[in-house]
DNA sequence: ACCTATTCATAAGT
DNA sequence: TACTTATGAATAGGT
């Protein structure tokens, strides 16, 4: 078409062929429009002249990252680097351990444990009673410094009766009770350092020892 | 070009559109092989059809990641980078959730205890004792399906050797222990088809009652 | 899939 | 680079 017909091989004129490059680069991409419109295609066209310089057309309806996704999906050509490839395995990988984790954790929680075999379910309980016994342990420790903590209290407080007597004070005089309310802070403080990070700022449990 | 003039919309006629379809995708195809071998082009021509069918044209002195490669330095464009960046993100997320199972785990198997408050500890005991007890349920439950096993057993036992004494056999002979080992079989399968399928085939435990 | 009238793209000239 | 136009190519609609 044209002045005349033209055998398809390079051009060797160069600025002939950068004018027949710039016209039929528009004719490509006024086609890749036309096609895209007329009959719903997704259209990506991306050129690179000799000299570097780069034209594309995506289809409006579309983007280019969702058609190369698109054709990784339907050629099964890797076309993403080592990179990708990668980070897909690590992805299936972690959901892999992420799954099996939720099921342990399920079974745990003691649902979905129909499915499990003898074997399974005695393996179970043994965590389980292992998770218990570990926790009472701990509690214990707690009651324990609870009550180490109430004796030093205690001694304290007689420590304080006894200078209080030796100050000529009656213990039984009504300012006594308010003066208990300031026992050794010092001894206190000894003590927490002691205690595992837990247990020493929580709200007392009034209750606790019933547990026991 | 053509019959007629066509206005550039979609075409409504579903085979008329098919088949312009074809026609003007394989135009673009050999326009931008043309140009490629006119000019000396980089071309890639990627068209999926409405139906999903996908057809492509790559220059043959390049590829589609080697341009690829091209866009993504010259346009400066994320290209696989946001789907980098999007699997990225997606790994950091199904991390996160998996550190937090973790440390769940840990703890309901009685590890890591130390660093929990005392509300922790409190809700942790409460999910132990529930699934203990959901377990102990489930194991109460096979006890009682060993309970009606052995009493189907004994019952058959009594009806063979009525049967048996019926037939004017000794019931103290000593062919009757070995007869008692082919006990009514039938009965057993029926007996096997109400149990929950986790301990159908399980090898029998013999101090399994020890345990309650 | 083929045909062909018609429109379109474009090579070469200006 | 842009415009012109003769010419070949692409294709719409029909078979």
């Amino acid at each position: 078409m044209g002045r005349g017909k033209i055998e398809i091989k390079r051009i060797e004129n160069s600025s002939n062929r950068q004018v027949t490059y710039s016209k039929r680069r528009n004719g490509i991409m006024k086609k890749a429009k036309e096609i895209s419109v007329l009959c719903e295609a997704h259209v990506s066209v991306v050129i690179f002249a000799s000299s570097g310089k780069m034209h594309e057309f995506c289809s409006p309806n579309t983007t280019l990252v969702d058609m190369l996704d698109q054709y990784h999906k339907l050629s099964g050509k890797r076309l993403w680097d080592a990179k990708h490839e990668h980070l897909d395995n690590e992805i299936n990988r972690i959901k892999k351990e992420n799954d099996s984790m939720q099921i342990e954790l399920r079974h745990l929680k003691g649902e979905d444990i129909s499915t499990l075999n003898y074997k399974e379910l005695m393996q179970l309980e043994e965590a389980l009673e292992n998770g218990i016994s570990t926790l009472k342990a701990k509690q214990m420790e707690f009651v324990r410094m609870m009550r180490k903590h109430n004796e030093m209290i205690e001694e304290e407080n007689q420590n304080l009766q006894f200078k209080l007597r030796q100050l000529h004070l009656d213990p039984m005089d009504d300012n006594v009770m308010e003066t208990q309310g300031v026992y050794d802070h010092q001894g206190v403080a000894d003590y927490e350092a002691q205690m595992p990070f837990a247990f020493r700022v929580q709200p007392m449990q009034p209750n606790l020892q019933e547990r026991f």
